[in-house]
DNA sequence: CGACACCTTGAAGAGGTTCAAGAAATGTGG
DNA sequence: CCACATTTCTTGAACCTCTTCAAGGTGTCG
């Protein structure tokens, strides 16, 4: 079976070597309503080009950055699907969140200078480099800027809030509807079908994400097979009924 | 029995109906270090003085802000002690955090205009109200003030990861435990005891921060107390043993 | 094509929840 | 200041969900 990317975007044929095609036009971007601000000037637009000094490849299982580097540049995802997660001293994990084309990364860094969490391409990818300090120059001037990384950060601050919500008070049915919907939801947003989806991680990771062993997630995907709810072959899904799916996240626990 | 505040600045007298001694002067401020850049001029810090639009007094049991009102302001907090929580479309509950003098309440709004999440007084508090759009045309122009706003988001991304970490892979004896020396950490920080603390929640709240029922956290303190760990009396807590309750959330699920 | 990682399923077990009852503290009003 | 109502906390017992351990199946990549 091919692999599906999660974007479509035309690849470009950039060559490394040429640091010209190297720059980023972020005003020519298919992503810029994803990742940039709204309503800017001409003369905004173009100085906003220059805030992505480069871009970066990263290979699948590689990392973008680890717990413990050095914090510089936050990253805007141009292709691909990463996780980030952190690790506790003792050892364990917990995947903190998946994040796909047009989704910043990296603002865990900013508070000690240091990245506290890792961040691992599950399919090949492309980011985009901002330096953090020309953020910072850049947002004192353009007011817009400033509020769209405000903005940025705040929203990661809710989806937590919403993670939380989830592994504090939800079943495992529950987890897993509520995390196949965002999924799904997310990758409609960027042009994808609203039914059918690859998942780029293991059961492991999306239990790990989820608070729940790899075995029950694989169970829950096998009930909602069975309820008719889904079509699950390996990591290609189908969702069948989402309002089923719908009714088992807010339902409470069965209420 | 009188109540002891979390914090013990002195109370001034300032009257409501005079706007002047209204104005906070956060430069002289005991919480400065906390809620503030540091490294300012002088007269960049006068400047930021008038950050603060008013003080706003919240009774235990009300309200700084509900979900669904309108985002206008940050609220550094001065006295007292809240807890924010965020509420699901069928009625479930998640608190998502407790807050003591010097810790800012109200990113959540920043990214819809609107906030999301309910920040409740547990005791009498009082807060520094600071109208987002002033943060935002000062640290335009006070370049540590830009940063220290992004470290105050980042920071609370980076908690957040921490809770989450707690929530997904931690058994109850471990959240307990490091919700535990969490609390009394960040106490002594302000002056307070290492050893001592009074809990201003409910093990309702408290269950709902670390994803058990309130049974769970009450037999979970019982054990604690008889192993000698702790003292509980009610909300009165003596912690007697901090290295075994360190040793219980790096231990990894009893491996 | 063979090795390895990943996924599925079953059975037994543990940890946490639920339900229930009573005790302790807190607040209220006489 | 004391009696009473209310909220909060504790503890027990039965139950349930998820985990653990184990084995076999499936898919993928060199």
């Amino acid at each position: 079976m091919h692999s599906i990317t999660v974007n479509s975007l035309p690849s470009d044929s950039a060559r490394p070597v040429d640091p010209h095609t190297m720059k980023v036009a972020c005003s020519n971007c298919n992503l810029r309503e994803l990742c940039m601000p709204v309503g800017l000037s001409a003369e905004e637009l173009e100085r906003v080009d220059e805030l992505v000094a480069t871009r970066r490849k990263v290979k699948r299982g590689t990392a973008l950055f680890r717990n413990g580097e050095a914090f510089n540049s936050l990253f805007a995802i141009r292709t691909g699907f990463f996780k980030t997660c952190v690790t506790a001293v003792d050892g364990r994990d917990q995947v903190t969140g998946f994040q796909m084309a047009g989704e910043i990364v990296g603002l865990d860094g900013i508070v000690s200078d240091r990245h506290t969490c890792d961040a691992v391409a599950l399919e090949d990818a492309e980011v985009c480099v901002m330096p953090f300090d020309r953020i910072g120059e850049l947002s004192r001037e353009i007011g817009a800027l400033q509020h769209h990384v405000h903005r940025i950060m705040s929203r990661e601050i809710v989806r937590e809030h919403g993670v939380m919500l989830l592994l504090g008070s939800m079943r495992a049915e529950e987890r897993l509807a509520a995390f196949l919907l965002n999924l799904v939801q997310r990758l409609h947003a960027r042009g994808f079908s609203q039914t059918e989806l690859v998942l780029r991680m293991t059961r492991e990771e999306i239990g790990s994400y989820l608070g729940l062993k790899l075995e029950t997630v694989s169970r829950t995907f096998s009930k909602f097979a069975d309820d008719g709810l889904v079509e699950v072959r390996q990591r290609h899904l189908r969702i069948i009924d989402a309002q089923a799916l719908r009714r088992i996240v807010n339902q409470q626990g069965g209420a």
